[in-house]
DNA sequence: GCCGCACAATTTGAATGCAACTGTCTTCGA
DNA sequence: TCGAAGACAGTTGCATTCAAATTGTGCGGC
């Protein structure tokens, strides 16, 4: 129990990963959003599991801050779903029920089939040319069956996609939203006939892009989600996720 | 600037309310909870105007807690969208542009429905039946022209609609959409045209919950919406919304 | 007379200290 | 031996205090 957050003790790479893009930037941004950005990661990245709690005392020696700016960035993680809050108990990272997926992701995929209708009519070529790039990429990581490249650049992708719709607030929706399941998506390792279907409903969803046919690819989003959720709750049931965790309902 | 808030200084009265009502459920609420909920009342009603800097020590004052619950509270509001955080400068209260007007009803559109999809497959008989009560205390409240009472059993049965999709999620992210712009739609007093047309509408959703359609309700809904922000963007237009305070884009 | 710089006052941001609550362990009684 | 009650340790919640940043003002130079 002295080290249970031993698994954690690289964080340090992702500072870095910050510091050496946007450092200016890093340093604008006050404390307690550069400690909710950590933790963000932290729990989205599963380095803290579902269903620990969130020790301020050992986090605050950890994040080397005070317990100040990190209270105010776990209520703000609260707020976005990623952890609970139980009163006067401190807080847990959210270990998500079948029926949470399942609500997640009814809502993922309205949000994603919205953004896709949108973008459909709205992205640019710019955009698209870029997006197409990107798909090409993640096809040659899919031929290099390269699962880290492919997993990074259809996140790049999906995002890129839901920027398209010009929607600032949907963007941010599906952005908290997506967060949630973010964490259970990351430990997903396509069979590979899933995968198979997935670079085709990819294909799909380029094809429709291109046609700037709103109706189909909203359509193709939607299945492209409902996909996605079963591959989670396929794991959740055959209890590949939370091995080592008991659940907590 | 002595008393910039004295238009407020009348908030007791929403204490009053809760207490009268859940003396003891407020009570095992946290400070910053309480906080938190009073301000959003205050920002939604607009008793916090658009626009209007939130002083940390003024507001001390008048909710008679220290800074930290406020600060979290304020950090709360911040994530749902109804207070701007300017880095060291403090947090003021939004104002939206018709940009952004347009983007969260066009969100909010969505999100209604959808969840009037889901409701249509998902309500209980017990619910609808209530549902059909409001209505008809709605009709009668119409038929006095009592606009405050209409108003608020027209937010009774949209809230009612959306909780009947048993989707928490999208309860929540419906809740927190709509609370951005429900100090714009506070303001709104009908026309008796547009009036006429909501009811109407009001009547074909009920029509259409009661035959279980789902797909004619999503679409019902869709359009209500898109008429609830031509009003809003109307008023925006011809600024009878923010009288007396200059646009800060 | 106007622009610029510097200093001070106000306000926000962060840290520490104190109080209240929760959970557990020990002890006493049945 | 088992159960319950009380005390203690640990953790969270809130208040106070200290530090940093920004804005407004006044003085001096151009």
């Amino acid at each position: 129990m002295d080290d249970k957050f031993a698994h954690i003790r690289h964080i340090g790479r992702f500072e870095d990963k910050i510091h050496a893009t946007e450092i200016t930037e890093i340093s604008r941004l006050s404390l307690h959003d550069q400690v909710a950005l950590r933790l963000r990661t932290l729990l989205v990245e599963g380095a803290i599991p579902p269903g620990a709690k969130l020790n301020e005392r050992e986090l605050c020696t950890l994040l080397k801050v005070s317990r100040t700016p990190l209270r105010e960035a776990i209520k703000l993680l609260a707020s976005e779903g990623l952890v609970d809050l139980l009163p006067n108990r401190g807080a847990v990272a959210v270990k998500l029920t079948e029926t949470d997926v399942i609500h997640s992701f009814e809502l993922l995929a309205e949000l994603e089939g919205m953004a896709g209708d949108l973008a459909a009519q709205r992205i640019t070529d710019a955009e698209l040319a870029e997006l197409r790039a990107l798909h090409f990429e993640m096809m040659a990581s899919y031929a290099r069956e390269d699962l880290p490249s492919y997993y990074h650049l259809n996140a790049l992708i999906h995002s890129a996609l839901i920027r398209a719709s010009k929607n600032p607030l949907l963007i941010k929706t599906y952005n908290n939203t997506n967060a949630r399941v973010q964490s259970l998506r990351y430990h997903t390792n396509h069979d590979a006939e899933k995968w198979k279907l997935a670079v085709k409903e990819h294909e799909n969803m380029i094809e429709a892009l291109t046609a700037r046919d709103s109706i189909r690819l909203r359509k193709i989003l939607t299945v492209h989600l409902q996909h996605k959720r079963d591959t989670v709750i396929d794991l959740l049931r055959t209890g590949k996720l939370y091995p080592d965790t008991q659940s907590t309902p």
